[in-house]
RNA sequence: GGUAGGUUACCCAAGUGGCCAACGGGGGCAGACUGUAAAUCUGCUGGCUAUGCCUUCGAUGGUUCGAAUCCAUCACCUACCA
C-alpha cells in the first residue's frame, strides 16, 4: 500500500499540493520533514497526529526528518492563536528543545540502516545569518500582500484588540526558509503538518520553487477534533502530555479509555499503527456491544504502549482492572500495591489518624480531591465521596488508624474516576 | 483631543440604596440511569473555627444607619466625532 492510501484510509489527509504529481513521486523514498516548535517542556497528544505520521512514512520506506524548532520557537506561530504570545527565554526554549528532542527521538528509528530518521533544530541554520542577508536573500521574494492574505495573520489583523507583532508576522517566513534549507541542504521534497500550518507550508514550497526552482510539495493532517465538540486532548486538568511527569501512564491511558464512543474507531486510525482488518474486526465489534469497549481498550493499550512501552502499560491497565474491576473485599495487598504510583499518592503522618483521628472532610481535602473545606463538604455530602471504595456521606465522621488497609493504606475516591491512595507514615 | 456608553464570580450576562454571596445561561463537579459512554433528569458551583462570621461586583476615596447600586477621582475598554 503507498503512503498516500496508508493516510487516506485512516482520514490523514487534510489537504495536499497538487495530489497527482505528489502521488507519483510518493511512488519512491522521499525525504520529508516536519517541525515541532518547542513550546513546552513535553510534547501532548495533540502533536501525536503528525509525530505517527512522520512514523508511517517512515514505516513505507521515506526518510523523515524531525525538525526541532530552536529558531521557530523562539518567534511564536501565530497560526491557531488569537493572541500574541508571550516568548520563551532562551533558558526556557533551551530545555524544552532538550526535552523535546528526547520525546521525538523515542518514536522514531534512527537506528535502521535503510531510511533512519533524523533530528535537527532549524536554530543551526538560522543563527549564523545576519538580519540583512535574510531580508536581502528571503525577504525579498515574499510579498506582503500575499502574507496579509493568509488566513492566520488575516484574523490577527482584523482584531484590532489584539493585533500582531512584527515578530509573529515574520514566522512563516522563518518556517518557508526551514523547507528551503532542507530541500536544498537534505533534498526534502516533503513537509507535513497541522492543516493549521497550511498557510507555512506552502510559503516555504513558493520560496524554494522561487530560489532553487525545483517542486517541493505539502501535505496537511487533519485538526482532530472531539464529537461533542470541545477540543481534542484538553481535559480541565490541562494538556495530556507525554511526559509520564506531567501525565502519569496510568492516567494517559485513562484518558484513551474514556474517549467518547463516537471517537473511538476514527482514532483507532489516527493514533494507532493497527491495520485495516484489524480495525475493522474492533469496529465490528464495538457497533454489536458498545459495552464491552473492546475498541476503547484496543486504543488505550496500543496508545500507551507506543509511548510509556509494554511494561508500563501493562501496569496501568492492571491498575485499572483493579480500580474498576468490582470491591475490593478480600483483595490481597499486593494486588493492592500495583496501584500505588499508578493513582495519585498524598502521605499523612501516622500520628493524625492516632487515637480520635482525623476527620473525614479534612482528610478528603488533605488528599487535595476537594479544593477547600467547603468544597468538600459539599462532595462529601452530596454522596460523591468514598473511603476504601464504600460511600461516606458523613463530614464528621472520624478517620482512625483502623480503617488502615493493610495498616498502611486509605483509597479515597470522588466520584466514579478519581482515586487517591493516602499513605499513613 | 471631544462626546456617549461600558468594566459584576471560570465565561457570557441580570441586578441601578436594605429581601444580594448577587437572577439566568454556558462550562465544571457530584448524584440517578448506564458501560469508567452519550443523551436525559436532580443537586452543587467565594471562604471559614458555620443556624453565625469574613471577603467579593475595575481601583481609590466619599455620602448614608446601610452601597454592586449614589457622588468624586483614576485606570482600562467600546462606539461616534476630530
Amino acid at each position: 500500500m503507498s503512503i498516500i492510501d496508508e493516510l487516506k484510509w485512516r482520514g490523514l489527509v487534510a489537504d495536499c499540493t497538487d495530489a497527482v504529481e505528489l502521488e507519483k513521486k510518493l511512488a519512491a523514498p522521499i525525504t520529508l520533514y516536519c517541525g515541532f516548535d518547542p513550546t513546552a517542556d513535553s510534547l501532548h497528544v495533540g502533536n501525536l497526529v503528525p509525530l505517527l505520521a512522520l512514523r508511517r512514512f517512515q514505516l513505507l520506506g521515506h526518510h523523515p526528518i524531525a525538525v526541532a524548532g530552536g529558531a521557530t520557537g523562539s518567534i511564536g506561530d501565530p497560526s491557531g492563536k488569537s493572541q500574541e504570545r508571550q516568548l520563551l527565554t532562551s533558558e526556557v526554549l533551551d530545555h524544552n528543545i532538550a526535552c523535546v528532542k528526547v520525546q521525538l527521538a523515542k518514536l522514531l528509528d534512527f537506528e535502521t540502516k535503510q531510511n533512519p530518521a533524523l533530528l535537527v533544530d532549524n536554530a543551526s541554520w538560522t543563527a549564523g545569518i545576519s538580519f540583512l542577508d535574510f531580508l536581502r536573500d528571503i525577504g525579498k521574494h515574499f510579498s506582503v500582500n500575499q502574507m496579509v492574505a493568509k488566513e492566520s495573520v488575516r484574523a490577527r489583523m482584523e482584531d484590532r484588540e489584539t493585533g500582531i507583532s512584527y515578530t509573529e508576522f515574520s514566522y512563516m517566513l522563518l518556517q518557508a526558509f526551514d523547507f528551503y534549507v532542507l530541500n536544498r541542504d537534505r533534498n526534502c521534497e516533503l513537509q507535513i503538518g497541522g492543516s493549521d500550518q497550511w498557510g507555512n507550508i506552502t510559503a516555504g514550497s513558493e520560496l524554494t520553487r522561487k530560489k532553487s526552482g525545483r517542486q517541493v510539495y505539502g501535505l496537511t493532517l487533519p485538526l482532530i477534533t472531539n464529537a461533542d465538540g470541545s477540543k481534542f486532548g484538553k481535559t480541565v486538568a490541562g494538556a495530556i502530555w507525554l511526559d509520564p511527569k506531567r501525565t502519569s501512564v496510568y492516567r494517559f491511558y485513562q484518558f484513551w479509555i474514556n474517549v467518547d464512543d463516537r471517537d473511538v474507531i476514527r482514532y483507532l486510525k489516527y493514533f494507532t499503527f493497527l491495520n485495516q482488518e484489524e480495525i475493522a474486526a474492533l469496529e465490528k465489534q464495538h457497533t454489536e456491544n458498545p459495552g464491552a469497549r473492546v475498541a476503547h481498550k484496543a486504543l488505550a493499550k496500543a496508545a500507551t504502549d507506543l509511548i510509556h512501552g509494554p511494561e508500563a502499560t501493562a501496569e496501568a491497565i492492571r491498575a485499572s482492572e483493579i480500580l474498576f474491576g468490582g470491591n475490593l473485599e478480600g483483595i490481597a495487598e499486593s494486588t493492592f500495591n500495583e496501584i500505588i504510583g499508578e493513582v495519585p499518592t498524598k502521605e499523612i503522618e501516622r500520628a493524625r489518624l492516632a487515637d480520635a483521628g482525623i476527620s473525614f472532610l479534612d482528610l478528603f481535602v488533605h488528599a487535595g480531591l476537594s479544593p477547600s473545606k467547603g468544597q468538600g463538604r459539599k462532595d462529601i455530602e452530596g454522596g460523591g465521596a468514598n473511603i476504601n471504595n464504600i460511600r461516606e456521606a458523613s463530614a464528621v465522621r472520624m478517620i482512625t488508624t483502623a480503617d488502615l488497609l493493610f495498616g498502611k493504606h486509605l483509597l479515597l475516591r470522588k466520584g466514579k474516576k478519581n482515586y487517591v491512595v493516602v499513605t499513613a507514615k
